[in-house]
DNA sequence: TTATTTATTTTAGTACCTAAAGTAAATAAA
DNA sequence: TTTATTTACTTTAGGTACTAAAATAAATAA
């Protein structure tokens, strides 16, 4: 008779096995059984299936003798091949794109330069089939299948629906984008903030894994967060959650970008910035509005060196930035902060500020023991997370795709 | 052999039974397995086993006929007299105990005047221990067992570790009240913040049903919030989480109860709202730093009707708080912020200022479509919600406990 | 060469669930 | 009044998935 409905312990297992094998690299069966609290005769069975679904492969032993007494361990580990995801980063003036295979390895990666504020939604669907179509022309030969894509934007996504709703990369708004690349590609399409992207990654790293309540805050061109809670991105009703850019510092404060007053992001973000000093500091010429990495990094090392105007601006924005932050600790009391983005580079010039008005606004008790710290900003981090969700999104699919097709 | 130790699908129906009987009322068999998506057969096993162990009892048919053909339904219900749960809400200078039933229904409930401010951590057990001792004695005779004991407490407690960790209404810090209670009655005692109380109990009302991501703004003496994410309420790392009354509306605003400036609690409280208007207004002789019920109650009529000054003290409120509540939504973006409490008898004459704050702040994208709504408030709603909460966590205990009492 | 150790696979047995068949208890129709 | 129909509940038969224990495999140590 038909499997019951409610029991999912066989494919709960499987992904429990898949995702260890991801995570942890390549395991014995023994351990897989320990890790996940099954039996080591269920793991012989599933895994049975899945070598037959091709995978996963068992590694030839080593030829430098294993340690210890015993038969060896026979080591599994997940075929690369036998799926793969693009993700494509959506960032202002920029996109990238990048392939991943199924161990979440990052096998292709090219970025172009794209004046992403001209295009509108059909511009964008457009460009995005062609460099996609070409990607998968030119990337995937190798692999078994495309499990799906992850677009990674900026700004306000609501991945339910798949609908772009307000990015600071773009001038329209929402544009259900997933659906017309589902469509086009027939596979899953996960839009996802990058803040998200960039959390999943970090909160993987050794030295963040005790922590399941993570809050990143991005600082950049704009000011983008995410809430990690237990381990997953907290997206509330419409995708709008985790706003941290357009929370409040003071009521009649600086004209932020999005037109009002008084957000974190007007007195925080590349643009808030550039703009304070611009007026007063002899800074390269460009855009100042859309200030880019080389004016940034020259505002940057005069407050670094000690420029008293440019050091005043860091300052207040340090403040800005440590008054926001702890509305984050008096509402989500996360185990750690962590600070990144393009904008950590300055970061050194806000740091004193930001832990004085933390500690200012907010009493011991309710500054708990949350952590903050800052951390290096690598641009290719942000794919590297979508490829990592991307993965998690459709190991189901991968499944039984895999599944059927060996049946048939 | 043995039972899998993953295999909980048994478990988890006959809790998913027990629930559904507990918020539904009497229900038969073919329906508790359409509601929970398990077939009808294995509802009979599992009422039987319930049946047996004297948790349900089987509903003896209606004198007036059901309508329809075919068989009747068979009614099960919950034996009221299962178990039963106490429930302590502490608050300043006062304290409540009520008795549940295994439905939820109160069965029993009454007041204590108490300095509460006055006491130190050992008072307090002692005092409770004494309370609880006269509650069991009187009002458990009826009852199979005592499944659990909730403390709803004002302010920030540890629910993992059972430690209140900072209450308006106690001077002492720190307490690991539930260790010493667990002991001395035996049962499970779980320590509870009174807005998490609230949020369940509201959260289950038919009309709010639909909102998955639920803030709950409880104003009174001091202001406190829930937040429920999907139906749970999040507690953030050290149960520190949902401070919303010490969350910023101004980084050099009025002095808080905290001791920290610019809290929305120094604006839209009892007390701020008081201290604001004793200095200039004719109103109620007593301790304006802990205004009563009364006093409050005749500074609310002086907004309500009309003085000047008092509704210009309750529209500084409303914009703080609503000032805060962006902050909220630009961070949590929930589908409904429910604004409460003894509070709420001022809100009209804040609700202007506060909607007019809150379309100041944030730009429509990220207002998103969270309604924002108040509602009465009723002094008995956190014990009741402490009541659910506490037979919600117990449910698997009184299970095991009476299998393993029927065995034996 | 044999004993020991550890890993994996096979076997036997259990718990749980569902579909379908059977039984129970009512109303509607002949 | 009897029979058919409808709906609810129970029993039976069959299937999946898991574990413990036994068997097998493959190494090292003695």
């Amino acid at each position: 008779m038909a499997l019951t409905s409610t029991d999912t312990s066989r494919y709960d297992n499987t992904l429990a096995v898949i995702r260890t094998l991801r995570d942890q690299g390549p395991v014995a069966r023994v351990d897989l059984g320990a890790l996940n609290g099954i039996s080591s005769a269920t793991v012989t069975s599933i895994s049975a299936e899945l070598l037959q679904q091709g995978l996963i492969t068992e590694r030839p032993p080593e030829t430098p003798r294993p340690t210890g007494r015993g038969r060896p361990k026979t080591l599994i580990e997940l075929d690369p091949n036998a799926a793969c995801v693009v993700c494509i980063k959506l960032s202002i003036n920029e996109i990238q794109l990048v392939v991943g295979d199924f161990l979440g390895q990052v096998r292709h990666s090219e970025y172009h330069a794209v004046p992403t504020l001209m295009l509108s939604a059909e511009d964008l669907e457009t460009l995005l089939e062609e460099k996609i179509s070409a990607i998968c022309a030119q990337q995937l030969k190798g692999f078994q299948r495309l499990a799906g894509i992850c677009l990674a934007v900026q700004g306000v996504v609501s991945s339910q629906s798949g609908t772009i709703i307000w990015s600071p990369a773009l001038s329209f708004r929402n544009a259900p984008i997933s659906a017309r690349l589902a469509e086009r590609f027939h596979c899953s399409v996960l839009l996802e903030n990058d803040a998200n992207c960039i959390a999943s990654v970090l909160a993987a790293q050794p030295a963040y894994v005790d922590c399941p309540n993570l809050v990143v805050i991005m600082l950049g061109y704009g000011i983008g967060m995410s809430v990690l809670i237990n381990g997953v991105p907290y997206l509330g009703a419409n995708g709008s959650a985790a706003e941290f850019g357009h929370s409040k510092y003071h009521p009649d404060g600086a004209l932020c970008a999005c037109g009002r007053r008084g957000c974190i992001e007007a007195y925080a973000s590349d643009y808030a910035l550039y703009r304070a000093a611009a007026e007063h500091l002899e800074l390269p010429a460009g855009d100042s509005a859309h200030p880019s990495e080389q004016q940034m990094q020259a505002l940057t090392q005069l407050a670094l060196q000690g420029d008293l105007l440019a050091q005043r601006i860091y300052a207040e924005a340090g403040r800005a930035l440590g008054y926001g932050i702890a509305n984050v600790l008096a509402l989500f009391n996360p185990d750690l902060v962590l600070i990144t983005g393009s904008g950590v580079r300055g970061f050194d010039a806000m740091q004193a500020t930001m832990h004085h008005a933390i500690d200012e606004a907010l009493v011991a008790e309710l500054r708990g023991t949350t952590r903050i710290e800052s951390c290096a900003w690598d641009r290719d981090m942000t794919c590297m997370g979508g490829i990592a969700m991307a993965l998690h999104a459709t190991d189901g699919e991968t499944l039984s795709e895999s599944q059927a097709s060996f049946v048939s």
